[in-house]
DNA sequence: ACTTGGCACTCGCCCCGGCTGAGTGCCAGG
DNA sequence: CCTGGCACTCAGCCGGGGCGAGTGCCAAGT
C-alpha cells in the first residue's frame, strides 16, 4: 500500500486528469496543488505508483493517466463525499416534489440525474417482487379478453391484456375480482402469487375461474415486466468526443437492451451505500471504458430498486456518486410519503 | 426544369454517393452506371445542375454532392418505390403478430423499423383524439385518492391517479362509475370530455362526483399524456462518424424532447403517402443534415397517429420510404383486427 | 533514507514543402 | 450538342526538422 504522499500525489493525478482530459506531468502537478515537494520526488512517486499498477503512461515520456486500479483506490480511499450545496438540494427536492404519478417521479427523476451528473442516468422502477398487492381490477374488454390492471403499494401500476378460453359474464368477474383480491391484496407478490395458487386448487375443477388466476399468475410473473427501467440523457455521450465508435456505440446498444442495463445496474446495494464499477470490473468488455455508479433506493429504508449513471472511467466521482445518493434519497422520502 | 439526361445524371449521383459517402466525379459515374455519353457530358451536366442548385462541390475541384434540393427533386420525381422482398414482408409480419399488447405491437415496431432502416425509428402511440372511450375504471387508492384507467377502443390504456377534497365511499364510487361510463363510452375523447362536462351542469350542486368529473376532464385533456411515443435503434446515430457534435448531439437531444419530436413527425399525412422532410426544411435549424420520413397508419384507413424514422439527409430514400410504409401497413391492420 | 537540482534523452505533435491523383473547366473539332 | 484533349486546382499523403513537455537517472545535500 502507498505511503501517504503517494495517495496525495495519486490523488492530485486523478483529479487533474478527470479536470483536464489530458494526462498529467510532474511539473504541473506541484503548482496546481500545494504539494511542498520538488517535480522530481513527484516524479519518484509516479514511478512507483506506474509500477505498482496505479498509473499508466500512454506513450513513453508523457504524463501519467490513472487506471482502473488507481481510479478504484481513488474512489475507495481517497473521496471525500462532497455535500450538495443548498441550492442543489433544494432544487432537487422542488423538482421532485412537482411529480403527480410514479410514472412522473421517475422520469423527473431521470432527468434530475443526467441533468446533475451531465451522465446518462438510469432508473429502476421499484420492484414488483419487493411491493405488496393494493389492489387488482378486472376489466372485461370483450367476453374474452379481460384487461387486469395490478395496482401496488408503491404507487407501481401493471396492467396486461389476457386471452380467455370461455366467456365470462358480469357475475362471474365480479366474483372473480373479489375472490383475487381477497386472496392477493396485502401481500408481496411472490406470496400473492403462491395464494392464487391455492385458490386454483381450491376451486371446484377447470373452470373460467381458474384459467384467470392461472393467467394471472403468469402476468405477474412475467418476466418482461417485471423490471421496468428508465434511461435519460443521452445526449451527454456527445461530450465523448474522441474513442466515439469503440465506447459510445456499444453503449447506446446497452442502453437499448433493458436486459443488459439490468445486468449493468447489479444487485441493489444496500440502502446509504454508493457502489462504483470501474471500467473491466463490469460484466461486458465492450464497456470497459465506462463506469456505472449506483445506488439502491426505497421506501422505509426498504430496497426496492436501484438506480444511477453511466459514464466514463474518467468521471468525476465524489460529484457523481453525491448526486446519486442525493436523488436516491429524495426519491426514498417521496415514496414514503406517496 | 432539367433535361432528361440530367435527371438521370442527378439520380445516379444520388445514388453512388448515398452507396459510397464520397463526393462523386465524373469518370467513376460513367462507368459504374450504363451512360452512354463522355466523362466530359457528365461534367457539362453536372456544372448545369450545380448552377441550377441541385449540386454542390465539398471543394473546388472535387466531386459533385446532391443539396437538399438535389434530394427534393430526387425523391419527388426520380423514385420508383421498390416493393419489399416476400422474405422481407413475412419477416414483418411474423415479428409484429406475436405481440399481445398494444404497448408490445408498439415497441416491437419500433424495434422493426429501425432494424430494417437501420435508422432512428419514432412511432407515436394511437392519438387520443381520434380514438373513443371504451371504459372508465375507477379504483379507491385511498378514502381521497382514485386511481382513473381510461381505455380506448385502440387498446390504449391510460392510468391517472386523483386526489380528491372530499372521501368518496363505496357506493358512491361505484355510482359514479356507473355514471361516468354511462356519459363517456363509445365517444371519441372531445366528445367524452363535452358528455363529462354535461353531466357535472346536470348534477345537484357540488359534490365529490362533480369533482371527479372535473379532475377527469382535465386528465383526460392533459397534454402530457396526450401523446405519447417511442424511439428506437439511437444506436445507429453512431453510423454518423463524421460530423458528430454539430448533427449527433442536437439530435441525441431531440429524441429525449418528445415536444420535439412530435413537431417532427409533423402533421399526420394522409394513409398510404410517405412524407419526406429533407434537411433544413424541417422546423429546427440544429437539425439541418437530417431528414425525416414519416406517414400515418390507423386502423380502417383513419389515421391515428404518425410513425417514421430520422436520420442523416444522405440515407437511401427508396428503400427507407418503403420499409416505412411497409410497417406502416402491417401495424394498421393489427389494429384493424385487435 | 529521503529529497532535490541538474542533465541528457525520448518521443508525440506541429509545421512545412513537395508530390500525387482525382477531378474540373474550357476549348476546338466532329 | 457531344467528345477528346489539355492545363489547372487542390485535398490528402508522406517525410523531415524543430519544439517542448515530460521522463529517468545520478550525484549531492539534509
Amino acid at each position: 500500500m502507498p505511503g501517504e504522499r503517494r495517495l496525495a500525489v495519486l490523488r492530485a493525478i486523478v483529479e487533474d486528469y478527470v479536470a483536464t482530459e489530458e494526462p498529467v506531468g510532474s511539473k504541473a502537478l506541484v503548482e496546481r496543488h500545494g504539494l511542498n515537494v520538488s517535480p522530481a520526488t513527484v516524479r519518484n512517486d509516479m514511478a512507483a505508483l506506474e509500477d505498482e499498477g496505479y498509473l499508466a503512461q500512454p506513450h513513453t515520456s508523457a504524463g501519467r493517466v490513472p487506471t482502473d486500479k488507481g481510479y478504484r483506490l481513488f474512489v475507495d480511499r481517497l473521496t471525500t463525499v462532497k455535500p450538495m450545496s443548498v441550492a442543489e438540494k433544494r432544487a432537487i427536492s422542488t423538482f421532485l416534489d412537482g411529480a403527480v404519478d410514479l410514472d412522473d417521479v421517475v422520469s423527473r427523476s431521470v432527468r434530475l440525474l443526467s441533468q446533475l451528473t451531465r451522465q446518462v442516468a438510469v432508473v429502476q422502477y421499484p420492484s414488483l417482487s419487493r411491493s405488496t398487492v393494493r389492489h387488482i381490477e378486472l376489466v372485461a374488454l370483450a367476453p374474452e379478453r379481460l384487461l387486469v390492471v395490478l395496482i401496488l403499494s408503491t404507487g407501481r401500476v401493471e396492467q396486461r391484456v389476457l386471452e380467455l378460453d370461455t366467456a365470462l359474464d358480469e357475475v362471474a368477474l365480479s366474483d372473480l375480482r373479489s375472490a383475487v383480491n381477497r386472496a392477493a391484496t396485502g401481500e408481496v407478490i411472490s406470496e400473492a402469487i403462491r395464494c392464487l395458487g391455492a385458490l386454483i386448487e381450491a376451486s371446484p375443477g377447470p373452470g373460467p375461474a381458474t384459467a384467470v388466476a392461472g393467467l394471472l399468475i403468469d402476468a405477474m410473473s412475467d418476466h418482461r415486466s417485471h423490471e421496468r427501467l428508465v434511461v435519460g440523457g443521452a445526449a451527454n455521450l456527445a461530450r465523448y468526443g474522441d474513442s466515439f465508435d469503440s465506447a459510445v456505440r456499444p453503449l447506446l446498444e446497452a442502453l437499448e437492451e433493458h436486459v443488459v442495463l439490468l445486468r449493468l445496474l447489479g444487485e441493489a446495494s444496500p440502502s446509504g451505500t454508493v457502489t462504483v464499477r470501474i471500467g473491466a470490473e463490469g460484466p461486458f468488455e465492450e464497456l470497459s471504458s465506462t463506469s456505472v455508479v449506483t445506488t439502491g433506493y426505497g421506501a422505509q429504508d426498504d430496497v426496492l430498486a436501484t438506480l444511477g449513471i453511466v459514464g466514463p472511467t474518467r468521471m468525476d466521482y465524489p460529484g457523481t456518486m453525491a448526486a446519486v445518493r442525493a436523488v436516491a434519497r429524495y426519491l426514498s422520502r417521496i415514496l414514503d410519503e406517496g
